[in-house]
DNA sequence: TTGAAAGCGCTAACAG
DNA sequence: CTGTTAGCGCTTTCAA
């Protein structure tokens, strides 16, 4: 199983060239005669030869090797950006180590020492643990996305925009009251953007904003209570009045449209609900549900591009409202 | 950002030993005296050094590193594995490089070449690609899971004791015709075993398989319109009887719930629905749904532990149903 | 217990 | 256009 060995010598030796030129066949194709490509190419061949990127990381010192930090893999939002980075990092021969991190600091720093030591062209960081002080000591370069900023890359949505619309769509429905439920959030979050925005459109009508942490694991007994409890006081506090309800994220939406059901409301008749991400769930609902589309794959190649040619600034990628069965 | 460099040859000048006194503190620390132990490790504090696995791996020809490929990212199965394997290997300090593949067996090879290339540990492979035969030939240790065995590491899930209790758990319910639902299989597949063990215990009752590829991506419009399809004629076809229905997986029976839902159909009295993998997705549907467990955190730890010490076998893991609110 | 020296496989000046 | 010569940072005989 280690016989194998073909190395960059084997094929010099073979065509008759120096190592240099079969780097260079490599790495400056263009510096080189067609013969000798030809010879070299043929050698390749004939030795199943491939590169080894661990030898040349160490000597170019960079390596193609790309880290993501989510702070969990359960939420639509971050399998799909997986999917997208993935997929779009294939064609510069990117490869992504993935950890989850949702715990402590150590843990995360410790992560991001491991990634280091690998070389890694930069760190996609979804995780919520580090600060923004923290995040530029890290020597490494960083693409935040949907995080609170500071000296690095970020990849935000345009949250404000975003919950704007949600807003301005439920009151276009003739809703009666404009209810947000949050799982939770900091002011300096771009997603706080959202509660902005909203609020804004919504100013001068009733309207309520429901946090509550027990919603932050959706696939949990504690969320689904908490949800419970929610609609029941709401029917209890908005008797007769039509509901306008946008969800923090899809996963959120999903468990409210599920408790909705559960108690009898009827959609859009009772109530309408609006998510955010525009991921997968919100199309296997039940009710596919009417959300605010990120532009995940959008995001994705920004943050490929990024990798490419790191610039430390603030990406702000729109926000769209993608109509479907939750409101009318 | 590159002015870092503190390598081991800093630590051992900083603590008046050779290089390989330092290495050794990382490899054999139990061949060097106390006094030098204590030097290096105040060393190492000092200037917060820490490894460099790059160079490591190109010395020893082995890294931490282990590849997974997966067909897709959107199944609930396939993240809650990733889940585990990320948690899991953490203690090992494994890291993993994640790709998607299910296209051509070209980008397949392509992939696992460049995982080589990375001197990665081993690569759990899920896709289906490649035939027991190719894979054999990859020169590096496999670790497939839910897939065609051949001469490698399996790990596989009791796929007909699952089929059997789905089949048993809906008689004992006293569904009166039962259905299979798949998006498709081949018969080496260890996966096919489901529907091998189901047919064995509805055998003498009215039953039907149904195979249907579009079923396949449950995300999509198409599987949507093809599940609509498949209950309309099962309404049609099996008209007053309480249908049991065991899917091949939980998105499908996911989808399968959302249209029985739409159509009206009423949980426990019109139908049932056994899914296969008691992942997530069947916790938040609407009824959450019954499912076989495949104990995807054993799965994990085996595939863990394989990475460790490699045997080329098949390793079984049991199947147990769970009850939910989609059966009795 | 410790050290010297020879790599691991490739790249990158520098020279020709 | 091509080759020589040092490394990249760590591990690993071999010898002391």
């Amino acid at each position: 199983m280690t016989i194998d060995k073909t190395g960059i010598k084997d094929i010099a030796e073979k065509s008759g060239v120096s190592l240099t030129t079969v780097s260079r066949y490599f790495n400056k194709p263009n510096l080189l005669s067609l013969k000798t490509k030809d010879k070299i190419q043929a050698a390749i061949q004939e030795l199943n030869y491939s590169q080894d990127n661990v030898a040349r990381t160490l000597a170019t010192g960079k390596s193609n090797l790309v880290g993501i930090i989510f702070p969990s893999l359960h939420l639509g939002f971050y399998t799909e950006l997986m999917n997208q980075l993935i997929q779009q990092g294939k064609e510069k021969h990117y490869s992504f180590i993935v950890y989850t991190s949702r715990d402590t600091k150590e843990e995360e720093l410790s992560l991001i020492d491991t990634l280091k030591s690998y070389r890694v062209k930069g760190i996609i960081l979804l995780s919520h643990i580090l600060s923004p002080e923290e995040i530029e000591q890290l020597e490494v370069p960083i693409i935040s996305i949907e995080r609170a900023g500071g000296n690095y890359c970020q990849i935000n949505n345009d949250n404000y925009t975003g919950g704007k619309l949600a807003g301005e769509k439920l009151i276009a429905d003739n809703c009666e009251v404009f209810l947000h439920i949050n799982n939770g959030y900091y002011e300096n979050w771009p997603s706080f953007k959202r509660i902005v925005g909203f609020e804004f459109s919504v100013k001068g009508m009733p309207h309520e904003t429901i946090i509550n942490e027990d919603l932050t694991d959706p696939y949990s007994k504690i969320a689904s209570t908490a949800m419970s409890a929610i609609v029941d006081s709401l029917l209890e506090k908005y008797v007769g009045k039509k509901l306008g309800i946008f969800c923090s994220n899809d996963d959120i939406a999903n468990m409210l449209q599920r408790e909705c059901i559960r108690k009898g409301l009827k959609m859009l008749e009772d109530v309408e609900i609006i998510g955010y991400d525009n991921s997968p769930v919100s199309d296997y609902a039940i009710y596919p549900i009417t959300s605010i589309d990120q532009n995940i794959p959008l995001m994705a190649q920004i943050a490929i591009n990024s990798l490419e040619s790191y610039i430390p600034h603030e990406n702000v990628v729109p926000a769209t409202l993608m109509d479907k069965s939750t409101t009318v």
